[in-house]
DNA sequence: CAAAACTACTTTAAGCCTAAACAATTAATG
DNA sequence: CATTAATTGTTTAGGCTTAAAGTAGTTTTG
């Protein structure tokens, strides 16, 4: 028994799919935290920045990696100065603008997020397994409409 | 363009799907989290432990809290502490356990949280709105399909 | 060109969250 | 019954996250 579990029958189906779509992405986060912690002894938040950087070699501002895992600014510079002192990613000078800096994946730091990226494939896919090959595509598809929608509220907001 | 936006061709689809779980239920959760501290000052786990003590009118022990609302124990202890001193919910002793609470609403609480629940539902609506009822239910079905396999896989781990 | 506005990033204070260790109580077992 | 094991809740240390304020550099504008 969990939180959407007991939505009871007042609640209009709207808020009943929220729940689901809430338990559903936390049971898949936690197991993704959990494997990341005990198999490589790191966490999420340092695995999304270096797959931001893993998809862009050329590396990325702070600003544009803020923006992608869409969270805030000074939450990038804490765990960039983390991975930085692991040597898994390094601060590059951007001609022309003294005041923004390139971050890029080193050497050590693509190596570490390959081996990190196999398994990661690895346990999303047997989340997923369940789902034929036309589910999952019917699910993507409408969590697609959702997205759009979510995207057009916020900017009307 | 956000995280879920580049998965590019490589990624199996099991991957592109989950980043866009992710993503989904981020940009929601985000709206309500804004929303919850514009309009009324709080924030989503206080809210998120009055709905469930709202759906059990007799309250709650905190290890049923804990497990309903997939948090640890310490963290419902923060929450919880936070909540009585603002009058919202009391701490009541349990007959025949000494160690146990049983967790209430207040009648200042229940007056509280029907205000934000009543807000919520149409923040929520809003988000899902663009759904017809027909996509909105198989969403709701292929979530469910997810969620069993979740289950399934944290049990055999 | 100088003032104002803006942009890129960091710092700070506060809340959320976890795992692990702890204290108190209850249940199980020999 | 006494010891052991399990349960209930709290505390602690540490990481994540945010909003807001601060710093430094860049752009705009009068």
């Amino acid at each position: 028994m969990d939180m959407e579990a007991q939505s009871h029958n007042e609640h209009p189906e709207a808020l009943r799919l929220w729940l689901r779509l809430l338990t559903c992405t936390q049971l898949v986060e936690k197991q993704v935290r959990n494997n990341l912690r005990e198999q490589f002894d790191t966490t999420l938040p340092r695995f999304d920045l270096m797959a931001q950087l893993q998809r862009n070699p050329d590396g990325l501002k702070m600003n544009e990696l803020s923006r992608r895992m869409m969270v805030t600014g000074g939450n990038v510079t804490g765990i960039t100065d983390q991975l930085v002192a692991e040597g898994l990613v390094e601060r590059l000078e951007v001609d022309g603008d003294r005041r923004a800096y390139c971050v890029r994946l080193t050497a050590q730091g693509r190596k570490t997020f390959d081996d990190m990226a196999k398994q990661h494939e690895g346990w999303i896919v047997s989340s997923f397994e369940v789902l034929t090959a036309k589910e999952l595509d019917a699910l993507y598809k409408l969590l697609g409409k959702v997205k759009e929608q979510q995207h057009k509220l916020v900017e009307t907001v």
